[in-house]
RNA sequence: UGGCCUAUGGUGUAACUGGCAACACGUCUGGUUUUGGUCCAGAAGAGUCUAGGUUCGAGCCCUAGUAGGCCAACCA
């Protein structure tokens, strides 16, 4: 039936689990929970597409849920920012809620545990608080409100709600244990006084529920059956279940919380906090700027939901810590891209040419693919005339024959026009080449090396190309303890291009992507007008040629392969034997063989340190008695080291092993 | 001086109840090509953090180390 079976992550493991255990398939039901205080980035890709990935392949609802608990930093343009993201990466939810849809049910509940005796009102100040709380190492202390009777916190929790103390006077605390060795058990704050007019709730309230107090809770209310989050919240699972042992009907579904690593990418940052004052301190121009590492920056840059999708998908998801290459991002985009984008042609650093034995007032509009990946995709004119636009680096005077563009006598190929001989140059007096002097030859069935793209002149239309480089110039901007992360911003992250692009994308629509044809995929920017063209550069075109280029005059490689073959007889033999004993009877012959052929070239300074192999690695011992042989028979004189580890190897239970060391 | 989590090629993930460590990106060759792109064929690169143990057999199980991460906001 099934066929090869798709390996699982961990917490579709986990989901298979629970359902071979009885969990009933549409009890399945997951959430993805923002806080409104900031734009989603990459990495809550990875969230959304876990949870949301889960929903689809369950067929189970997802819903969108604000964590909006705190009204000092949240904000309706956030919700709205998130909604927008979410549905661009076609997701469908459920359910649009909110926490603070859950305030009035979260007060109630908070009373049940005042008069449970297992929540308190404290009045210390945050200093205090913080001093009995100890620290990782150290256990709290309790506090001297601690043991305040049930009706005195009622009576002090119910002013709380109704405004009559200022913020930080009192805090509503549960009752756990000052001394739990998870500091987020000792005591955590439920309640706080917020005189802050909340984005929906508006003045209704002035006590607000915490993360901790509200997510569980949140979470059992809407009967989410995996509560899917990052890994720093793995020490908050301890609370989560006990805010849960507290409200929990039997008969009702309890939430999971399970935690997978968040995703990080190279060069980057993927804290909302830090993005923020990249935001505020102008370091870009808001958080769709097409540098940011937002959805909406991604977006506008060119980015497509697919690619995004496959990106994370790919990444996969696990525990560990990990930082993905930006090159994995690129791959995924220029793959989507290469299938659908059309190609037209661009020059962004253009140099006149001239093509002499063309007629000045002639023009053709030739035919061109708009995209060899795509048949339906169709052909479209461009305008071909005597003065063209190529780029100045598609061009030498002189140049090896490595090089396959345009050289003085060289020929090169007009990418859909015909082969040109470049005859001279025009030089300013500066020495700055101004114009290229070329013949053109009608003949475009003949061989060249180069293909180059051009624009003529004459037809032309400007444009502005506006062309990123990373915004951050280390792999970790946010990984060294001794630095701030704004050290490392790359002040040429930016660059103003203009350029000229062929006639037919003056229809170009804002969002239309393109491959300008040798240069890479760009998208028609926001700004971008009929009469003011505006593209961002989305990602380069893999470019094999630049890489080769600093590598000319380098000569030093074929050294690192010789040191490598030096030592290979040995390594080849600890990697044969270390699967010796597992083999079958045939194969061991074979690789017996292999070793003593091998260990004639193995010289006893190689050989010695295996003899100190764990004893457990009986393949590598059996490899190193059978090369020992050889070394032996060769004329070696035995020594300490060598008795020493003939006579453990004597001892082994492993009967091959045995066999070896007693030929010796 | 505590608790929790993690450790597999350069990077990210696999390896179902232990059985010759796989896939993707990246790197390097070669071929095709009117994009130095795409596509195709191939290569190099890991003794699975260390040391013990259990086992015929350990990346996987056990013990102890080591390294990294998280936890002391009236943030989420």
């Amino acid at each position: 039936m099934s066929e090869e079976r798709k390996p699982l992550n961990f917490i579709e493991q986990i989901i298979e689990e629970d359902l071979a255990n009885g969990m009933s398939k549409n009890t399945l039901r997951f959430r993805f929970p923002p806080e409104p205080n900031g734009y989603l980035h990459i990495g809550h890709t990875k969230a959304i597409g876990i949870s949301f990935g889960l929903g689809e392949k369950y067929n189970a609802p997802v819903n969108l849920r604000f964590d909006d608990t705190n009204p000092a930093k949240e904000e309706q343009e956030y919700v709205d920012a998130i909604k927008r993201d979410v549905a661009w990466l076609g997701y469908k939810w459920d359910k649009e809620l909110y926490s603070s849809d859950y305030f009035q049910q979260l007060y109630n509940w908070a009373i049940k545990l005042i008069k449970e005796g297992k929540a308190y009102v404290d009045s210390q100040s945050s200093e205090a608080m913080a001093q009995q709380k100890g620290s990782p190492t150290q256990p709290g202390v309790d506090g001297p409100f601690r043991n305040r009777s049930v009706e005195e916190n009622l009576d002090l929790f119910n002013r709380m709600k109704l405004g009559e103390f200022d913020e930080g006077a009192h805090i509503l605390r549960a009752k756990i244990d000052m001394q739990h060795p998870n500091m987020l058990m000792r005591d955590p704050i439920m309640y706080r006084i917020l005189k802050k007019h909340h984005h929906r709730t508006g003045n209704n309230w002035c006590i607000y529920p915490m993360y901790d107090w509200t997510h569980g809770e949140s979470d059992y209310i809407e009967q989410i059956s995996h509560s899917l989050c990052s890994l720093e919240f793995k020490p908050h699972r301890e609370l989560y279940d006990w805010f849960l042992d507290q409200v929990v009907d039997e008969d009702k579904l309890r939430p999971k919380q399970r935690e997978f690593a968040r995703l990080n990418l190279s060069y980057t940052i993927m804290s909302k906090r830090k993005l923020l004052q990249l935001v505020n301190d102008g370091v870009v121009n808001g958080w769709d700027d097409p540098r940011m590492p937002t959805i909406s920056g991604l977006r506008r840059r060119g980015y497509t939901p697919n690619a995004l999708r496959k990106f994370v998908e790919t990444a996969g998801v696990a525990k560990r810590d990990n930082v993905i290459d930006v090159s994995l991002l690129e791959f995924c985009i220029r793959e989507d891209l290469n299938k659908t984008a059309p190609r037209v042609m661009a020059v962004l650093n253009p140099v006149k040419l001239v093509i002499t034995n063309y007629p000045e007032d002639k023009v053709e509009w030739l035919e061109a693919e708009n995209n060899q990946e795509d048949e339906t995709a169709g052909y479209r004119k461009v305008p071909f005339s005597r003065e063209l636009y190529i780029e100045k680096e598609d061009f030498k005077e002189e140049a090896s024959s490595k090089f396959f563009r345009l050289k003085l006598g060289g020929e090169v190929r007009l990418k859909n026009a015909y082969i040109i001989k470049a005859e001279s140059v025009i030089k300013d007096s500066n020495g700055n080449i101004t114009e290229i002097h070329c013949t053109y030859s009608e003949d475009t069935s003949k061989k060249v090396k180069g293909t180059l793209h051009w624009v003529s002149i004459k037809h032309a239309i400007k444009a502005e190309v506006r062309e990123y480089d990373r915004l951050f110039m280390d792999e970790a901007p946010d990984g060294h303890q001794d630095k701030d992360f704004m050290e490392f911003i790359n002040p040429n992250s930016l660059k103003l291009i203009e350029a000229f692009v062929e006639p037919s994308l003056t229809e170009a629509k804002v969002g239309d992507r393109f491959q300008f044809q040798r240069l890479g995929y760009f998208n028609v920017d926001d700004v971008s007008t009929p009469n003011n063209l505006v593209f961002n550069k989305t990602v380069g075109l893999r470019d094999t040629w630049a890489k080769k280029k600093p590598a000319q005059n380098n000569t030093q490689k074929p050294v690192v392969n010789q040191t490598k073959i030096d030592r290979k007889a040995i390594d080849v033999i600890k990697q044969l034997g270390k699967k010796y004993t597992n083999l079958p009877e045939a194969k061991q012959e074979k690789t017996k063989a292999e070793i003593l052929k091998l260990a004639e070239n193995v010289s006893y300074e190689d050989l010695e340190p295996l003899f100190n192999t764990a004893a457990k690695k009986v393949g590598t011992r059996i490899a190193t008695a059978l090369a020992l042989s050889v070394l032996l028979k060769n004329g070696l004189a035995k020594n300490e080291a060598i008795d020493a580890f003939i006579a453990k190897a004597l001892e082994d239970k492993n009967e091959l092993l045995v066999a070896e060391a007693q030929l010796l």
